[in-house]
DNA sequence: AATTAGCACTCGACTTTTGCGAGTGCCAGC
DNA sequence: GCTGGCACTCGCAAAAGTCGAGTGCTAATT
């Protein structure tokens, strides 16, 4: 009954030709999709054992929960935690093919504009990796302003223009507590341009703050507004956003032929909460992350994994790309793919 | 062998009857999804028919191409010809709940700016239909400027904001011939702004053209940059777009189990070419319009029908707006949605 | 002439049976 | 500790059987 003590043997010999087994397996079920059973990987890991001897090992492997069978007489599939250890210590990356890093680049170079970036980032993650490609809308800490500009639209409505980081245009309308005239208006926006162009909106908002203690003038209400904007602005970089591409070719894995379950992960993307509640998590940590399978917590993601990398700006990490697939998926070609995209997308920003 | 002929007896009122069957028939499809036998339409029709009638009935229909049996055994089935006479004239029209209606001018009252309400638009369709909702971006024929505004970002690279059409706000970056000192793009912002607005971008662009060429002065290169500007924005316009919703619900209907189908269908949402491309034909035909399956000619909307109906904004149509769904839709119920949804989103557009 | 009852027949959906084979666990021998 | 051998398990797939809804046709009825 509990042999769980004493199979490991004589220590770390027969634990290294485990995992070497292991590694095998994952390696053949992301081939193929198919349990691997003992005679396969007796024939062709090299090792030269027995079936036997293997089947022995895979008990053990199943007893620390990194293998399992679907079912009594089919070979062993990995577990999320064999993934895990797979991914962690065994994994032998496979370099990019120069032309894929090259049609990344061009792609990226090309396109102008944040938003443009962005979609095409995602494309091309898609694409490269017929999996899914996701890229979070950068979201920066620090916001500059660079120019604002009141507008009058009617009565009391006046369309507000804050050109910030370089060449975002933000817009809102703002209904204002009384009539401004055109040359309010025009003093005010040249007021805050002459004090505040070049400071963040956080620092804007507090001198703002300060200075209308002191000096309660004409402009006071509309100052207000023009605070309430910043802050709205501000507000409006915590709610944020991914672009997703390439969706369908999440229908072509066999894992996913189950439509209930498609369903949901559809469900999930256009909902967007739980997506980015992920993501999250992988901006703060520095580098790459990879979830796999139920790891990542979300029902949704049960036979997912999803591969991340920050990308940045100025050393500032703004946002998080990445692809989701099955979790058999292969790890070795994607963990490259991903890596580069987000350097790749990083060095595009900088100059965009 | 060839009984077409005879079959249709005494004229109208067999033929009255007949309509009367096929208008059951499609009714019942529609509520089970089965095919509906001789049996069941004898028994609850109200004709007080035998079976054995229906059944010649049908052979009639048959024949007509209006409805088929998927096999030998099972009852008949609505072709795509066969919902277009019942949409055509057997519909009765189900009025919309109260409610239903006032949570659609609820949402979209309260929503502000474009972007949102025909977002909102698009989810109230997919939500109360439980099918997908499609809205296109609106499409003004007249673009009217209102506010021109540049911006010196580098040495050659001038931020040019436009605002048109009372409040939507639209930039692109140029990279000008030459250098452009702050106090010139002023100057040339103010010249724009007191000659041109209020008119539309096109008028903008000759009168621009014409004197151009009587005085060549020193704005020339960045005139001529707006007018490219300007060129780029009508442009744009003709690039149009839809926003989507709702369409995991989609995958709830049984015609829709079919992956490889599915699968092909949201590429089609994703590709937007063909899509777009029926939307198109109903932007023009004034009022409500039906394509049922095969119809559309598409073959991905194969087993679909779209229901469209345009909207406008100051009696010129800008727009469409509709649902996408199974050929076996509840057209008594989303057609009077979809008509109502598309007055209320032209209602919200004009005070927007 | 239209309608109907009756009847033989068809065919898909579902269930059961059967066979197969891949793969396992365990044990005894090397 | 490894291996060969063996009984056993189970899923899968093909084959066979059953059921019933529904049809088309024909002859009788109104």
């Amino acid at each position: 009954m509990s042999k769980t003590g004493k199979s490991s043997s004589s220590g770390g010999l027969a634990a290294e030709r485990a995992q070497m087994l292991l590694k095998f397996l994952v390696e053949r079920y992301i081939r193929d999709g198919q349990p691997v059973g003992s005679r396969t990987l007796a024939k062709d890991s090299g090792l030269d054992l027995s079936p036997a001897t293997i089947r022995n090992v895979m008990a053990d492997l199943e007893d620390m929960g990194l293998v399992r069978s679907p079912h009594t007489s089919a070979g062993r599939v990995p577990t999320a935690k064999g993934y895990r250890i797979f991914v962690d210590s065994l994994l032998t990356i496979k370099p990019m093919r120069r032309q894929e890093v090259e049609s990344i680049r061009q792609r990226l170079v090309v396109s102008s504009g944040t938003e443009n970036l962005i979609s095409h980032a995602s494309d091309m993650l898609s694409r490269i990796t017929a999996l899914a490609g996701v890229v979070t809308i950068p979201r920066r800490e620090r916001v500059r302003l660079q120019h604002i500009e009141f507008l009058p639209l009617s009565a009391r409505r006046v369309l507000v223009i804050l050109v910030v980081n370089g060449q975002e245009v933000q817009n809102r309308v703002i209904d204002t507590e009384r009539e401004y005239s055109q040359s309010e208006l025009q003093q005010a926006a040249n007021f805050l341009n002459s004090e505040f162009a070049g400071l963040e909106l956080q620092e804007m908002r507090s001198r703002l703050l300060a200075s209308m203690q002191q000096a309660r003038d004409a402009m006071q209400h509309l100052m207000q507004d023009a605070m309430r904007i910043a802050d709205q602005i501000l507000d409006q970089q915590r709610d944020d956003d991914y672009v997703l591409a390439g969706q369908t070719n999440l229908m072509n894995y066999a894992e996913m032929c189950d439509i209930e379950k498609l369903r949901h992960l559809f469900n999930a993307f256009n909902t967007k909460r739980d997506i980015l509640h992920i993501l999250d998590q992988s901006i703060h940590a520095e580098g790459m992350q990879i979830f796999i399978g139920e790891e990542s917590g979300y029902q949704v993601l049960d036979e997912c994994s999803l591969v991340t990398a920050p990308y940045k700006v100025d050393n500032e990490v703004i946002g998080v790309l990445g692809v989701i697939g099955p979790t058999r998926m292969a790890y070795d070609r994607i963990i490259p793919i991903v890596d580069v995209t987000a350097k790749v997308l990083s060095a595009a920003l900088r100059q965009d």
